[in-house]
DNA sequence: GCCGTTTTCGGCCCGACTGTTTTCAGTCG
C-alpha cells in the first residue's frame, strides 16, 4: 500500500511550493487537497489504478489530470520527478521537520537558510547549542517550543484506537457536565464521526464562563501539560498519548459550532462553497447572510444543512465521498442506530478463550435489552483458544437448551461456532455437528500469508460448501498490528452473494472488520451484514456502538443489518439456505 | 493544480492562538 508514501510526497511538494516565490500561490493547496484524499482513504491507489487506470484517480476529489499522472509515475518508477526537482533546490526533510508541532515548512525553511538545518538530527544539535534563538523571528521561548515538539513526536505513536479514545471523551465530557460551569458539552472531531482511529479530541463546550472552563480543564487529572490555552480555546496532551481540544462558544453557536467542529475539513469545505454559492457566509459562529445576520442563531445544526438545500448529513457519512450530493438530490440512506440492533451473533465464554461462563454472557446480553444472543465458541484448530471439537460442541448444546428453558421469555440463545476455514478451505467440523447449528461463522485464522490466488480460492471454496453462514472479520487486520489478508475481495464478495453469505462486522475495537470503504463495496455487491462484538467477556457485549458506528459510515440502513431482525425472521432467513 | 446549481475562466474556507513582530506571519484544525 502506497497511499501515505504518496500522500507525503504530495505534502512535501506542498511544503516546497509554498515557499516558492514564483510558483501559483494556490498550487500547494490543490496538491494538500490531494494529499489528504489520498492519505485518508483506505483503498489502495495502485488497486483503482490497476482496475480503472488513470480515469479512476481522476475521480477521486481534488485529483485531477496532473496529480493524477503524477501517481501514475510513482506508481510505475517510485520516483516524481517534480518532486526531485524541487528537492534540489531546498534539500529540506520536511516530511519529518514539519511533523514537529508548531513547525511548517516556513520556518523549517528560515532554519535551514541561517542554520543549514536539514533533518531532524541538524535540529536536535543546534537547539543543545543554543543556536536556535539567535535566527530573526525566533527566540528563546520558540528554542523552548520546539525542544518540546521533538519530545512529544518521539513518544508518541500516531492515531488511537476510537475504543480508546471515546471512553476518555465521554469522561471528560461528565467532568464538565458536573462542573457547574456550562450549558452543554458536544464530543465532536472524528470521534463523533465513528472513525476508527482518532488523531486528537475535539470537545465543544457552551458556557457563559469560558475563562473559567478554560482552567477546570487544564486542571484535569488527565492533563499532562497545556499545549495552548487562550480566552476561548485550549489544547492540552492527555496522560493516555493524544491531545484534546476544548473550545467554548455562545449558546446561539452551539449548531453552528457541531457543524464546524465535526468535520471532516473535505466535506466542510464542500459544504461552504455551496453557502457561499447562495450568498451566506459559513463559520463556527453561524451561517451569516449578506447582512451579516444569523440565519441559524440558537439553532441545531440540522438547520444549516436545511437552509443550504440539503438533507441531515448524519456524522459518519460526512467524509466528502458523495454523500453532499445524495443530501442534494433527498437520496441519503435512513442509517441503522444502535437501538435498531436485537441481538449479537458473536460472542465467546470460557468453553474456548472467553473468561465469563456462557450464563454470564446471557445475563449480560439481557442487561442490555438484546432478545437473542449467539454463542459461537472456537473450533478445534484453533489451539491456542483451547477450540471444541465435535463432541464438546455437542455438550454445549445441551447446555444452551437448558438455558434457553431457564431463560425462556427474557433471551434467545442460538447454537453457532466460529468455525476455522481450513488451509484447504474446508470446515474444521463434521457435517453433522454444523448441522445442528442454527447459524455457522466461518473464519481464517491461519496460513494467512498464502498467495493471493490461493487465499482467494481457500475462502471461496469455503463460502460454495454451503454451511458457512457469516463470514467472521473478512480481512483478518489488526489496526496499528496486523495488515488485512492478501485476496481479491471482488472475488470474494460475488462468491458470498451467489451464496448468500452475510458479512460479518466485527465491533471488536482493534478490528472494525469489514471497514468503512469495504462495506460500501461489499453492498454494491448486495450483501447482507451481521454486526458481531467477538465478545470475549460480558463487557465486551458493549463494543456493539462501534460496530454501528463503522456501519454507519459504511452508510448502511437496519434492513442490511441481519441482527437488526426480530428472531423469527432471522431464523427464517438461516433456514432459507439449508 | 482543481473544479463547475453563478464559472471551461477565475475563483479557491476561515478563525484562534503564539511569539516576536510594534501590526503580523506562521501554524493549526
Amino acid at each position: 500500500m502506497e497511499n501515505s508514501k504518496i500522500a507525503e510526497l504530495f505534502e512535501e511538494i506542498a511544503d516546497m511550493l509554498e515557499l516558492d516565490a514564483k510558483a501559483n500561490r494556490f498550487e500547494p493547496l490543490a496538491y494538500r487537497k490531494a494529499a489528504l484524499t489520498i492519505g485518508t482513504m483506505q483503498q489502495d491507489v495502485a488497486e483503482i489504478y490497476a482496475k480503472e487506470g488513470i480515469e479512476g484517480l481522476t475521480k477521486l476529489p481534488g485529483v485531477g489530470k496532473t496529480i493524477a499522472e503524477r501517481i501514475v509515475e510513482y506508481l510505475k518508477t517510485g520516483k516524481i520527478q517534480k518532486y526531485e526537482e524541487l528537492k534540489k533546490r531546498f534539500p529540506i526533510d520536511f516530511a519529518s521537520l514539519t511533523k514537529i508541532q508548531g513547525m511548517g515548512a516556513k520556518k523549517a525553511y528560515k532554519l535551514y537558510k541561517a542554520l543549514g538545518i536539514r533533518n531532524l538530527d541538524d535540529l536536535k544539535k543546534a537547539i543543545e547549542e543554543h543556536k536556535i534563538r539567535g535566527v530573526e523571528g525566533f527566540g528563546e521561548k520558540s528554542e523552548e517550543e520546539i525542544a518540546k515538539g521533538i519530545a512529544l513526536l518521539e513518544q508518541s505513536s500516531g492515531r488511537m484506537l476510537l475504543g480508546t479514545a471515546l471512553p476518555e471523551a465521554e469522561a471528560l465530557r461528565d467532568k464538565l457536565l458536573k462542573s457547574g460551569l456550562v450549558e452543554r458539552v458536544a464530543i465532536c472531531g472524528s470521534t463523533r464521526r465513528m472513525r476508527e482511529t482518532v488523531g486528537d479530541l475535539d470537545i465543544l463546550v457552551i458556557s457563559k464562563k469560558a475563562s473559567e472552563v478554560m482552567d477546570f480543564v487544564t486542571s484535569l487529572p488527565e492533563v499532562d501539560h497545556i499545549v495552548v490555552k487562550g480566552p476561548t480555546k485550549t489544547t492540552v496532551w492527555l496522560k493516555i498519548g493524544l491531545s484534546c481540544d476544548f473550545r467554548v462558544i455562545e449558546p446561539e453557536s452551539f449548531g453552528a459550532a457541531m457543524q464546524y467542529f465535526t468535520g471532516s475539513k473535505n466535506h466542510n469545505i464542500k459544504v461552504r462553497e455551496i453557502a457561499i454559492k447562495k450568498g451566506y457566509k459559513l463559520n463556527e459562529y453561524g451561517l451569516f447572510d449578506k447582512n451579516n445576520k444569523n440565519l441559524v442563531a440558537n439553532k441545531e445544526e440540522q438547520e444549516i444543512y436545511r437552509l443550504l438545500g440539503l438533507d441531515y448529513v448524519e456524522p459518519e457519512m460526512r467524509e466528502d465521498r458523495g454523500e453532499i450530493e445524495l443530501a442534494m438530490e433527498h437520496k441519503l440512506p435512513k442509517l441503522i442506530t444502535l437501538q435498531d440492533i436485537q441481538g449479537d451473533l458473536h460472542t465467546h465464554t470460557n468453553h474456548t478463550d472467553g473468561a465469563n461462563t456462557l450464563e454470564e454472557m446471557v445475563q449480560a446480553a439481557i442487561k442490555l435489552g438484546r432478545k437473542y444472543i449467539g454463542n459461537s465458541d472456537h473450533s478445534k484448530s484453533e489451539h491456542v483458544a483451547k477450540g471444541l471439537d465435535d463432541a464438546a460442541y455437542e455438550k454445549l448444546f445441551e447446555e444452551v437448551d437448558k438455558l434457553n428453558e431457564k431463560y425462556e421469555g427474557k433471551i434467545k440463545i442460538l447454537k453457532s461456532g466460529e468455525v476455522d476455514i481450513l488451509k484447504d478451505g474446508s470446515l474444521d467440523l463434521k457435517p453433522s455437528t454444523l448441522e445442528k447449528m442454527d447459524y455457522v461463522i466461518g473464519a481464517v485464522h491461519t496460513n494467512t500469508n498464502m498467495s493471493k490466488e490461493e487465499l482467494t480460492k481457500r475462502i471461496v471454496k469455503a463460502l460454495n460448501s454451503g454451511y458457512v453462514d457469516i463470514l467472521a472479520h473478512p480481512t483478518g487486520r489488526l489496526i496499528n498490528e496486523r495488515e488485512p489478508m492478501v485476496f481479491d475481495l471482488d472475488t470474494v464478495f460475488q462468491a458470498a452473494a451467489d451464496n448468500k453469505v452475510v458479512m460479518e462486522i466485527n465491533a471488536f475495537p482493534n478490528r472494525l472488520d469489514l471497514n468503512d470503504e469495504n462495506i460500501l463495496k461489499a453492498r454494491s455487491y448486495k450483501l447482507l451484514f451481521s454486526i458481531g462484538t467477538d465478545s470475549h467477556r460480558t463487557s465486551h457485549l458493549e463494543f456493539m456502538r462501534y460496530g454501528v458506528g463503522t456501519a454507519r459510515r459504511g452508510w448502511l440502513t437496519k434492513e442490511e443489518v441481519i441482527n437488526t431482525y426480530p428472531l423469527d425472521k432471522l431464523l427464517k432467513l438461516f433456514k432459507s439456505k439449508r
